[in-house]
DNA sequence: CAGCATCCTGTCCGATACTG
DNA sequence: CAGTATCGGACAGGATGCTG
């Protein structure tokens, strides 16, 4: 049995505080929720492919992303520690983001998941076409 | 040289079309962004953990999503070919999700980030801990 | 350059009521 | 049971201007 089907079953009565993803108000799922977003994945994934890099660099490297968005994941990321800010007290200032060793762990399961769509996002969007045409609109 | 980094160094300049999540206008980016979502990746893991299963079991599975989102999220994954929908015309009625091959493909690299996100989250708590502590408030 | 503060718009998402 | 429809508040997130 797996650890989220002996939680979730509840088959553990005494279960000393498992972590579980799928339980609300488990810690776990607030750092799942605040990991599995769009900007957070993408940074990861881009600190994980391309190394250590400037917050100029990061904003070209994941397209669309606003230096709002870039600031507010970056601090997240620095904050949960999987990522590390280091500024170089010049002028210019330069600040460089790289992976911590539990970035890169994360950072590390994550980059499959994204080449994975690449691969297979002619096959998705064929399957939204279909679906559409299936589905004119107001059916169901 | 990875994919990512022919695409955004821009060294292939007859690459044809290649997909690429990090580029805002590719049509993997917008697969990326939609399935790059928290209801999504845990209904995967959810289908992908404990197999088969109808709409309400769905909702108790994953805790804290409402119908509305469950519904909208079951939708997205259907129409981009990742789950089936089965309706089974009885009174009630019963509907019943699961993976298809796509699907499952994905659910096998994200139940890891759900499994690692457990292990890890004591961690990232205490990380935050210390850098809320490094950081009183209005810091920097 | 690397942010922070502000404003403003779109959307997320829960609550509620209704349908087949 | 498994949805759909609608409303409304909260918040994500872009644009802009300013600072060290």
């Amino acid at each position: 049995m797996t650890t989220e089907e002996t939680a979730r079953t509840g088959a553990e009565p005494q279960a000393e505080q498992e972590h579980d993803v799928f339980a609300q108000l488990c810690p776990s799922r607030e750092m799942f929720a605040e990991l599995a977003d769009k900007w957070s994945l993408l940074i990861l994934m881009s600190l994980s492919a391309c190394g250590p890099q400037r917050f100029s660099e990061l904003q070209r490297g994941v397209g669309g992303v606003s230096r709002k968005m870039l600031t507010q994941s970056l601090r997240n990321l620095e904050r949960s520690g999987l990522v590390l800010r280091t500024v170089f007290p010049e002028t210019p200032p330069r600040v460089v983001y790289d992976l911590r060793p539990l970035g890169r762990e994360l950072a590390e399961l994550v980059a499959p998941l994204g080449h994975w769509t690449e691969r297979r996002a002619r096959q998705m969007l064929a399957a939204r076409e279909e679906f559409d045409a299936a589905h004119p609109e107001g059916s169901r």
